[in-house]
RNA sequence: GCGCCGCUAGCUCAAUUGGCAGAGCAACUGACUCUUAAUCAGUAGGUUGAAGGUUCGAUUCCUUCGCGGCGUACCA
């Protein structure tokens, strides 16, 4: 491990870059120049390779260079940008002595032009023939090496950007979670829904069961204010407001453990639609994953680690209490809190006290149901004991109108027909606050404003959150969330 | 939080039972005008994650700590 230390005790490869710098300004050279005119991109010059080879075509291109062979008065390296790597050949005799001895003081990582005339080499790859070199940004540190590159996890995680200049299909896979991103904003613009932007830092957090980070505000006398654990709660104000549909990308804040698919901050798309119930949500969802599939995937099946997920059929449609009874052999929803209590314990399912019959219950369906849904899968019709913020059955007054889509055996998100009648909000959160007086610390708040809010009238609505790092992972084959955040939370290095 | 594994040169990795800490690449010097993991000859590079202990002697065994990975728990 190499922590930033103070480049007086730097290492002694560090020393001779730092001297070769230095040479190169004692000739006059600036080498942190303030632009170059590329005529270029790498990917540009290789698309066209044939065409710019046969009429040997002027071209000025730059890129950070990763390799260099010196042979004498001539010399190859690669030079490499965000897409495409290309070679370059310097040729004493065409650069002249004055530019071929700054080239042999650059070095691997070094960010250079390259002025010449496009040709193929005798064993056939494309490559600049340099009439001009000039230096664009000198490096100080080494970079890894290039056959076994950088692997180690930790310091890919800690110096992301050493990642990225090293692994292209890093730099891929993180362009990838963009353009994904761009997609469900496409489905979301093309089914007229507006993107808001609602507070990170709120007074109440809500909207989900977790615990928050918190902070104070010094303006407001050191006032307790929390990090958003999820923007439901305000973009349901946005539709009492009169917004017909909105939508937000947010990042949330859990203060909760982390592993292979939980980073205490994530990205949620959540959106919400007027005269919409859950069903108009799941014809939305598959849009959007039929819109991912034909993008991301060959012909609509995703490889992902062992599995062969199929998208081409749309979601399964199937109830919470229809999946308990499929693996356990019976039907809960009969039983008494104690019963379902007993039925877990025999299943080995871990109990504990404090526990309702929904929390018993969905116990039992995170360990037996979930792993098995691997393939596109819509859990509908929970209890409603679990979902404090779903309205009721229409046909059972004793589930809500929930579902969340299930691929892989993960949950990517969670949707429901919104609670709209007002009296029925205080009851659930009533329910709630009994069941943090039983010391259950992430059962959620009271919130008088959202409250008020839906006094005054929120249309029937639908709502729908998508666990943005989830579905990245999904399209990119990569089996932990570190994977797909630039940054992911790390603990302070030691000195 | 708990369990297991790991941490050795800039990077990727070796090191027998506890017995002189090594290689490849990168770097430096020299040779080389179509190479591509360039080649050839030479040079330099280490507080073995940290602290303590056992021992004539510790990369190796023990204890504590730090960081990471994986699993598990918690967590929609």
């Amino acid at each position: 491990m190499s922590p930033g230390r103070p480049m007086e005790e730097q290492h002694h490869l560090v020393q001779v870059r730092r001297q070769h710098l230095e040479e190169l300004e004692q000739r006059g050279i600036d080498a942190y120049p303030h632009r170059y005119a590329r005529s270029h991109r790498l990917a540009e010059v290789v698309a066209e390779g044939e065409k710019l080879a046969a009429a040997e075509t002027k071209v000025m291109v730059a890129g950070r260079m990763m390799s260099k062979r010196r042979h004498g008065k001539t010399a190859f390296a690669h030079i490499e940008d965000e897409d495409a790597r290309l070679q370059i050949y310097v040729r004493r005799d065409e650069v002249g002595d004055e530019n071929y001895e700054l080239f042999k003081l650059l070095e691997v990582g070094d960010h250079v032009g390259v002025e010449g005339s496009m040709m193929f080499t005798r064993t056939g790859e494309l490559t600049v023939k340099a009439a001009r070199v000039h230096l664009l940004g000198k490096t100080l540190r080494p970079l890894p090496e290039k056959w076994h590159g950088l692997t180690d996890k930790e310091i890919r995680y800690r110096q992301r950007y050493l990642d990225l200049l090293m692994n292209a299909e890093v730099r891929r896979d993180f362009r990838r979670r963009t353009e994904i991103i761009q997609t469900i904003r496409d489905v979301l613009i093309e089914d007229a829904f507006l993107e808001v932007e609602t507070p990170i830092l709120q007074p109440m957090y809500g909207g989900a069961t977790a615990r928050p980070f918190t902070t104070v505000y010094h303006a407001l006398g050191d006032l307790k204010v929390y990090l958003r654990i999820a923007d439901e709660l305000y973009l349901k104000r946005l539709i009492v407001g009169g917004y017909d549909r909105v939508f937000e990308f947010a990042k949330d804040f859990r203060n909760e453990g982390m592993d292979r698919t939980h980073n205490p901050e994530f990205t949620m798309m959540e959106c919400y639609a007027a005269y919409w119930d859950y069903e108009d949500v799941m014809g939305l969802v598959e849009r959007v994953f039929a819109r991912l599939a034909e993008r991301f995937t060959e012909e609509g099946i995703l490889q992902y680690g062992e599995h062969r997920i199929d998208f081409t059929k749309g979601f399964r449609r199937a109830r919470f209490f229809d999946l308990l009874e499929e693996a356990v052999g019976q039907d809960l929803r009969k039983l008494s809190r104690d019963e379902v209590a007993a039925v877990a314990r025999d299943l080995g399912v871990e109990v504990d006290e404090s526990m309702g019959w929904g929390k018993l219950l969905d116990e039992i369906f995170s360990e037996k149901v979930e792993p098995t849904l691997i393939q596109p899968t819509f859990v509908c019709d929970h209890p409603r004991e679990l979902s404090p913020l779903a309205k009721r059955h229409r046909s059972d007054p004793d589930l809500v109108e929930r579902f969340e889509p299930f691929v892989a055996g993960f949950e990517v998100g969670n949707a429901f027909s919104e609670l709209n009648d007002p009296r029925d909000q205080r009851a659930r959160f009533e329910d709630q606050l009994r069941l943090r007086e039983k010391g259950d610390t992430e059962a959620q708040r009271l919130d008088e404003d959202f409250l008020r809010a839906l006094e005054y009238g929120m249309p029937p609505t639908g709502g729908l959150g998508l666990g943005i790092d989830r579905i990245v992972m999904l399209f990119t084959n990569r089996h932990s969330i570190r994977d797909v955040l630039f940054f992911p939370q790390m603990r302070p290095e030691g000195d």
